[in-house]
DNA sequence: GTAGGGTTAG
């Protein structure tokens, strides 16, 4: 209609109604802009430099290369080309499609270019990660000797080097900007703040930001956070944010959020993860929408072991991409639904949502999990066909399924075809024998890994080898260790630390675990006083163990449910029985902590092996429900470990009670049948003995492939 | 006319 009109009404009037509707602004409006001036080209009319420039900057606005490219031809064809803010005008319109190549087109072909147009193209080439033509760039500027950077040159260049990690470069600039006074401009001490978060020196990034930065936008905190965040300084990360809810009158934002939700999913609980998704909400921002920040959150569900949470919102997500499946994926690996994980991968492809390689290192991972070698084949398969397997992460992870699955050939072939390694690569290898308890092979890797220069054994390796240390020599294995422990100046890491102790202890070696306990000092950590409690308890000295853990509480560590696993255990081979119902006790009432599985393992172990039978069957028929009087899932093992204490006494009456509660529990587990018949024949009761056996072999059991008669 | 910040693995 609007169109319509202009074909009657003369130059000057569609030169006003650009102009109206540029003013509007709206996206519907910058159409318009499009469609008018195209159509006066079309007319005929010769277009005014003033509309050409609003045009070109509609087109960029609107994305449309067909339209951006019919009017860069008017320009050419009008010689507006040599006018030089519509080249500028041009050059910023590609980079705003995403065609730098275009832009550089036009650069190149410029007679005259100013300092816009180098910006233009410095801060494109910066924005789209090619930071070394960026540099290029900046060096050819310089070289033609008329332009002096000014801000937004810096800009560019901060983000270049921010994203090429380039530290050396980045503090040149820092310096530049002191010398000049322009570090107090807040969009270039912000910058510079984020160019030391990217080069991992958070601790200058925060001093510019404590003393340089004497005004604080939104993006000079989250930039902030988003470098704590993302180079491990957790607590760090989510202190800040705290400290900008109270300090600052600024609101936290979806970029806020999507970089201290990672922070807070490994440091925390489901429940604060809820309480963030929470304060997301009231805060108005879109979770569902926003692909980022749906796709943190998911993963930081399924970090804190809320399957259901991260499964209920990843549905919701109204346009999931690569990084959301990557990250449900992830969470299904990490709580043992594998095999979702490996369905999510085939519906993702059925969905046209591209896998990366982080996926490919997440399937490899399910594979592994299933310890499927059919479904880790086809992966392998994939992988090669995508050409992904010439990734590092991706080949490190495919070694791993291998391993996983006992494939160790493949493993150990993969291994050494590839040409390019890393730690990574030979800790996978590593941990592998080890857990499938090829030591010796383990240790052997480990010295010729060591007459390498280039792979420096870091914690990861050693806490294998100390595993691995142990059952090839024995005691002696485990202070060689310890001395090239001493050696790699890893004896400060606590993790290792922690192994030794506890594989000094597992050797029968108490003392030389207690006394490099108490060396450690400050180094402790709750872990270590799990180790050493339980290492205590392994060899016989339960009372030490309990005297630890008032130690431990006076040192200021609050117990966990595994200190208390330890304890219990320790009691149980010590004979204190006493002191292990004590101690369960002490658990409930004074630490709210509900006693699992392993904790109740402990306690029946402890009277069965004292041959209190009666006491550990009336305490598990008190302890195996939940409040509202069924039974709790999975204590199967419970009553379990009561049947095998009552074979042990040849308890007859209250072995039949374990049985028959099994029989209702696991029906399908052929052990607990077997130890039921051996309890009854142990007793001469042959009739029942046989009658049980027949139970489960006549029932479902044979029905279902793969199961076999276990013999105990 | 050019202008700073975000998710997934190891």
């Amino acid at each position: 209609m609007l169109i319509a009109c202009l074909r009657k009404c003369p130059l000057e009037m569609g030169i006003c109604v650009i102009l109206y509707f540029v003013v509007l602004g709206s996206m519907t409006c910058t159409r318009t802009v499009v469609a008018i001036f195209v159509e006066m080209l079309e007319l005929g009319f010769l277009p005014h430099l003033n509309s050409v420039s609003h045009a070109i900057r509609a087109c960029g606005k609107l994305g449309s290369m067909e339209k951006g490219m019919l009017v860069h031809d008017s320009v050419i064809q009008n010689g507006f080309n040599l006018h030089l803010p519509i080249a500028n005008s041009l050059i910023s319109m590609y980079i705003r499609m995403g065609r730098l190549d275009y832009g550089r087109w036009v650069f190149d072909d410029m007679h005259d270019r100013d300092l816009v147009s180098w910006n233009s193209l410095i801060t494109g080439y910066a924005r789209s990660g090619n930071w070394a033509e960026a540099f290029n760039l900046f060096l050819s500027m310089k070289k033609s000797g008329s332009w002096v950077p000014n801000r937004v040159t810096f800009l560019g260049l901060l983000l270049a080097c921010g994203q090429a990690r380039n530290l050396v470069l980045g503090k040149s600039i820092h310096g530049l900007l002191i010398c000049t006074g322009l570090l107090s401009d807040l969009r270039l001490g912000t910058a510079t703040v984020d160019m030391y978060a990217k080069c991992d020196r958070v601790e200058c990034a925060r001093t510019i930001f404590e003393e340089d930065l004497s005004e604080k936008s939104l993006v000079s905190w989250n930039s902030l956070v988003a470098g704590y965040s993302q180079n491990g300084y957790q607590r760090e990360a989510v202190m800040l944010f705290e400290q900008m809810n109270v300090e600052s009158n600024l609101k936290p934002d979806s970029i806020t959020f999507a970089n201290v939700i990672p922070a807070y999913a490994s440091l925390a609980n489901s429940g604060s993860i809820r309480s963030i998704h929470t304060l997301i909400i009231k805060k108005g921002l879109d979770i569902n929408g926003d692909v980022v920040l749906g796709t943190a959150m998911v993963d930081a569900y399924g970090k804190c072991s809320d399957i259901k949470a991260a499964k209920s919102l990843f549905t919701c997500i109204e346009k999931p991409n690569t990084a959301t499946m990557n990250a449900m994926i992830a969470g299904y690996n990490l709580n043992h639904h594998a095999d979702k994980g490996m369905l999510l991968f085939c519906e993702m492809l059925q969905m046209k949502v591209f896998p990366d390689a982080i996926t490919m290192v997440m399937l490899f991972q399910s594979c592994g999990e299933l310890g499927s070698i059919k479904q880790g084949n086809m992966a392998h398969g994939y992988c090669l066909s995508k050409g992904f397997s010439s990734h590092l992460t991706v080949a490190n992870a495919m070694i791993d399924m291998y391993m996983r699955c006992g494939c160790v050939n493949s493993s150990g072939l993969l291994f050494s075809l590839m040409s390019l390694k890393n730690i990574v690569t030979w800790n996978t290898m590593l941990f592998g024998y080890v857990k499938i308890g090829f030591s010796a092979m383990a240790m052997k890797m480990f010295y010729q890994m060591q007459s390498e220069i280039q792979y420096k054994p870091d914690s990861v390796t050693m806490i294998s080898i100390i595993q691995a240390s142990a059952s090839v020599s024995a005691s002696q294995g485990v202070e060689l260790v310890h001395g090239f422990i001493v050696k790699l100046g890893l004896d400060s890491e606590t993790l290792v630390v922690n192994s030794l102790v506890d594989a000094y202890a597992k050797n029968g070696l108490i003392q030389s675990a207690r006394v490099l306990f108490t060396q450690m000092g400050q180094l402790r950590d709750q872990s270590s006083w799990n180790v050493m409690i339980a290492g205590c308890g392994m060899n016989g000295q339960g009372m030490e163990a309990c005297k630890l853990l008032t130690l431990m509480e006076e040192d200021g560590y609050r117990p966990n449910s595994i200190t208390f696993t330890s304890l219990l255990s320790s009691c149980s081979h010590s004979g204190l029985i006493e002191e292990g119902c004590r101690y369960l006790d002490i658990m409930v009432k004074k630490y709210k902590i509900l006693p699992g599985l392993e904790h109740l393992t402990c306690i029946v172990d402890m009277f069965a092996r004292a041959g209190r039978l009666e006491e550990a069957y009336q305490l598990i028929k008190s302890l195996c429900q939940t409040s509202d009087g069924s039974p709790l899932s999975n204590c199967d093992a419970v009553w379990g470990t009561l049947l095998s204490a009552c074979r042990m006494n040849m308890n007859m009456e209250l072995g039949q009670l374990a049985g028959e509660k099994l029989s209702e529990l696991a029906p399908d587990n052929c052990g607990y049948h077997t130890l039921l018949s051996n309890l009854y024949a142990s007793g001469e009761r042959w009739d029942e003995a046989t009658k049980t056996r027949r139970v489960f072999e006549d029932g479902m059991l044979l029905k279902k492939p793969g199961l076999s008669v276990v013999e105990m």
